[in-house]
DNA sequence: CATTCGCGGTGA
DNA sequence: CACCGCGAATGC
C-alpha cells in the first residue's frame, strides 16, 4: 500500500526501461526496472504446499540483483498477488513461459544454500515419496539465521577459514574392522575413491571404552575422507551422535542435532555448505547435509522408526541416503545389531554387499541369551514372584549384580492392544484371500458389542478365524503394560541402587558399579564396560503388536540390548524359544532372520517386498481419491476401514516397479484434490512403517 | 490459498 | 447491453 520509505531503490531503477524489455506489470509504484544483460531468466522452486504447483516458475532477475541471484538462493517472488519464499534452481538465458514474467522481489540472501546435489536429491525424495519439492527442501534447508550468516562469510574478515579437510591429509586404519573379513577391502575401496555399498550386521559386545560400532564408523568414514570426499553418518539420537563424534576424535567433523538450537545448527550447517568440513554426524536431517563430493553416506540401526521424518512427505533417511548415494556415485554402509527386511532387501537385489562377521566372532563376542517361557518356573522369591519374575533371570540378575551394573528393559507404555491365539499365542492375522492377490494378514481386533474379531486393514469380519500355527480357533487379548513390573524389581533386590532410562529422562551412561539399570528400548544407558546379565522382559509385549513390523521390531530392541552386555554374560529373555525370532536371538543371527523376512513380506505382499500407499482421510474424501486415481496396472486396494478419529484409511499396494507410477498418480491426484477447495484432506503416505 | 477468469443471469 | 456474482481455473 504505503511507498517504503526507508529503503531508497538502487540506481539501475531509476534509468529509464530500454523499450520492448519486459517490465514487470505491477511495478509503477515502484518505477520501471530492467532485467540483468547476461541470463535474465531465474528459474524458482517457490514455497507452497500445494501438489498442483510442484514446479519450477520463471521471474525476471533485476539488473539489480544480477549479482546476488546465483543459482541456489533464497529469493522472495510475488506469487498469486502473494509474497513468497523460494529458491532460485537455475538462471537461463529465456524461458519457455509464454505469458509474461515478473520481476524478483528480493534476493534474501547471496549464499547459496540449495547446491545442485540436494536440489537433485530433494526432487527424487520428494518423486519417491508423492511429496512436494518444497515440503522435501523445508527438511533439507535449514531456516536462515541472518546473524550466523554474516558473522563467518569467507571473504569477510582477515585471512579464508582453514579447509580443514585437505589442509591435513587423513589417515586411516582397518583396525576397527579387523573382525570382519571383508572390512579391510570395503575400507581400501572407499580410500581409493571407489563406492563400495554394504549391509553391516555389527558384532555385539562391549568392552572398555563402550560399544564398537561407533569406530567403525568412524574408520571408514576417515577411508572416504582419505579419498578427497566427504562423508556423512546418520544415527537415531543425540546419545549416538555424541558416541560417533567422540570415536572420530581429532578427524576434523561436525555433529548436528536437534537439541543445538537454530543458530549453533545453522552455524554448522554453513561451515559444511561452505567447504571447511566434510564429515558430518547427526540424526536425520543431516541425510541431506551438503557435503560436496560425496564419498560414503552412513545409517546406524536403521530399524529404529525415528530415521523416519514427521513431516509429509515422511522420508527414510535410509531411503534419502541409498537415493543420495546411488545418485551421487557414493558408498554406502547400512548398519546395525539387527537387519532390517529393506536391508536384506538390497543385499538380494545386489545393489549392497554383505559385510558380515564370521561365526566365530560372534560366538566370542554374543551374551549367552536364554528363553525363559510362558511355563518358566517362577522364582521363590516373594518379590520376585510378585514381579512374575522367572527364577532364572532373577538368578541372572542376582549373579550379574555381583561384578557390575545389570540391565531390565522394560516396555514402552502405549502399545495398542491385539488379539493373540488363546494356546499358543501367535499373534492372530486376517485370513481373507483377496484374489489373485495373496491373503490380507491385516491384525486382528475385537470391536465393543461384536464377538467375533474383525480385520483391521480390509475389515472383514473373522468369524471362521483358525491360527495357522497350532490350528486353535479361540483368540484373546495380549495384555500389556508391564511398568508395574519394573517398579517391583526394585522391592526384587532391595538393597541394589535402581537407576532408571526412559522417554522422559534419558541416561546416557552407567558405570561399572553394581547398578540395577531399568530402561525402556532404545533409552538404554551405554556402560563403561558392559552389562554383566540383562533380562529382557517385554517378550509378548513386543511381539504381540498388531503391526507388520513386530518381529523384526522385537529382534531390533533385544540384540540391541543385549549387544551392550559383555561377551558371554547371560541374557534372559521372557518369551517362548520356539518363536523364530526368539531363535534369531539366541543364535545371534540377524541376517538369517531379516532374509526370512524379507520372504514372508514377499509371500504377503508387503513392503519392501512391494510398493504400499496408504490413504488417510474422511471417509468420503478417501473413497473419491480412489475413485480419481488412475492406478497402475496390478493394483490392488486393501479397505477402506475405519482408523481413529472418525477417519479412514485404504491401502493400495504395487509390484516394486510400479512404485515410481504409483507416487506420481496419487500426487496428481492429491495435486487435482488441492485444486479443487477440497478441504478434507487425504494423507498420503508410501511405504509407512506402522502399517497397523 | 488468493486472485483472476468467464459464463450466465439480471435489471435498466 | 452493461454489470454483477459465483464457480472454475490458475498461479511465472
Amino acid at each position: 500500500m504505503t511507498e517504503p520509505t526507508s529503503a531508497p531503490y538502487p540506481q539501475e531503477e531509476l534509468l529509464p526501461v530500454p523499450e520492448g524489455a519486459a517490465r514487470a506489470t505491477s511495478s509503477a509504484a515502484k518505477g520501471a526496472r530492467t532485467a540483468a544483460e547476461n541470463l535474465p531468466v531465474a528459474r524458482v522452486v517457490v514455497d507452497t504446499p500445494l501438489p498442483h504447483l510442484d514446479r519450477p516458475f520463471d521471474y525476471l532477475v533485476p539488473a539489480s540483483m544480477d549479482a546476488d541471484a546465483a543459482p541456489g538462493c533464497r529469493v522472495r517472488v510475488r506469487f498469486a498477488g502473494q509474497l513468497a519464499d523460494g529458491f532460485l534452481l537455475e538462471r537461463l538465458a529465456d524461458s519457455e513461459h509464454q505469458g509474461r514474467l515478473a520481476f524478483l522481489e528480493r534476493v534474501v540472501s547471496p549464499e547459496p544454500v540449495l547446491t545442485a546435489e540436494i536440489a537433485g536429491l530433494a526432487r527424487a525424495v520428494a518423486d519417491r515419496y508423492a511429496g512436494t519439492l518444497s515440503d522435501v527442501l523445508r527438511l533439507a534447508v535449514p531456516p536462515r539465521h541472518a546473524r550466523v550468516e554474516a558473522e563467518a562469510r569467507p571473504d569477510a574478515g582477515q585471512g579464508s577459514a582453514p579447509e580443514a579437510g585437505s589442509v591435513s591429509p587423513v589417515t586411516w586404519s582397518g583396525d576397527a574392522w579387523a573382525a570382519y573379513p571383508a572390512g579391510e577391502r570395503f575400507l581400501t575401496a572407499l580410500a581409493e575413491g571407489l563406492s563400495p555399498r554394504a549391509v553391516w550386521p555389527a558384532l555385539p559386545g562391549t568392552g572398555e571404552g563402550g560399544p564398537s560400532w561407533p569406530r567403525a564408523i568412524a574408520a571408514a568414514v576417515r577411508a572416504a575422507l582419505a579419498s578427497g570426499r566427504g562423508a556423512v553418518a546418520v544415527v537415531p539420537d543425540g546419545k549416538d551422535v555424541a558416541l560417533v563424534a567422540r570415536a572420530l576424535g581429532d578427524t576434523p567433523h561436525v555433529a548436528i542435532t536437534a537439541e543445538l538450537g537454530p543458530a549453533e545448527r545453522y552455524r554448522r550447517w554453513l561451515r559444511i555448505l561452505r567447504g571447511e568440513v566434510r564429515a558430518v554426524v547427526g540424526t536425520r536431517a543431516a541425510a541431506f547435509a551438503p557435503v560436496a563430493d560425496l564419498g560414503l553416506a552412513v545409517i546406524w540401526d536403521d530399524g529404529d522408526d525415528v530415521h523416519s521424518d514427521r513431516h509429509a512427505p515422511y522420508p527414510h533417511a535410509r531411503e534419502v541416503l541409498a537415493l543420495r548415494a546411488h545418485r551421487a556415485e557414493a558408498g554406502m554402509l547400512i548398519g546395525g545389531y539387527a537387519v532390517t527386511a529393506e536391508a536384506a532387501q538390497l543385499v538380494a537385489s545386489g545393489w549392497a554387499g554383505p559385510l558380515v562377521p564370521p561365526r566365530e566372532e560372534v560366538r566370542a563376542k554374543a551374551p549367552r541369551v536364554r528363553p525363559a517361557g510362558d511355563d518358566a518356573e517362577l522364582a521363590r522369591d516373594e518379590a520376585a514372584r510378585a514381579a512374575r519374575l522367572p527364577s532364572l533371570a532373577w538368578r541372572a540378575l542376582r549373579h550379574g549384580l555381583e561384578t557390575g551394573p545389570v540391565l531390565v528393559q522394560v516396555p514402552r507404555r502405549g502399545y495398542l492392544p491385539a488379539l493373540a491365539c488363546q494356546h499358543c499365542r501367535a499373534p492372530a492375522r486376517c485370513g481373507a484371500q483377496r484374489l489373485p492377490g495373496p491373503v490380507c494378514s491385516g491384525p486382528l481386533a475385537l470391536r465393543n458389542g461384536h464377538a467375533a474379531p474383525y480385520c483391521r486393514w480390509c475389515g472383514r469380519i473373522a468369524g471362521d478365524w483358525r491360527c495357522p500355527s497350532c490350528g486353535g480357533t479361540r483368540v484373546r487379548a495380549v495384555v500389556v503394560g508391564a511398568r508395574r513390573t519394573a517398579e517391583e524389581l526394585g522391592r526384587a533386590f532391595p538393597s541394589v541402587t535402581v537407576k532408571t532410562s526412559g522417554r522422559d529422562g534419558v541416561l546416557a551412561t552407567v558405570g561399572t558399579a553394581p547398578a540395577l539399570v531399568v530402561a525402556t528400548p532404545g533409552a538404554e544407558p551405554v556402560p563403561e564396560d558392559g552389562y554383566s546379565a540383562a533380562v529382557l522382559l517385554d517378550g509378548w509385549a513386543l511381539l504381540g503388536r498388531p503391526d507388520l513390523r513386530a518381529a523384526e521390531e522385537a529382534l531390533r530392541r533385544w540384540m540391541n540390548a543385549a549387544a551392550l552386555a559383555r561377551p558371554g554374560a547371560e541374557v534372559v529373555v521372557l518369551a517362548d524359544s520356539a518363536v523364530s525370532v526368539v531363535q534369531a536371538l539366541l543364535r545371534w543371527d540377524p541376517v538369517t532372520f531379516a532374509e526370512r523376512e524379507l520372504a514372508d513380506r514377499a509371500e504377503l505382499g508387503f513392503p519392501p517386498a512391494v510398493r504400499m500407499a496408504t490413504l488417510t482421510g474422511p471417509p468420503a474424501a478417501v473413497r473419491e481419491m480412489l475413485a480419481d486415481t488412475r492406478l497402475p496396472d496390478g493394483a490392488q486396494v486393501l479397505g477402506p476401514v475405519p482408523v481413529d478419529g472418525g477417519l479412514e484409511r485404504a491401502m493400495v499396494r504395487v509390484p516394486r516397479d510400479r512404485g515410481p507410477v504409483l507416487a506420481k498418480v496419487l500426487k496428481g491426484a492429491s495435486g487435482v484434490r488441492s485444486a479443487r477447495k477440497a478441504a478434507d484432506v487425504v494423507r498420503v503416505n508410501i511405504d509407512p512403517l506402522d502399517l497397523i
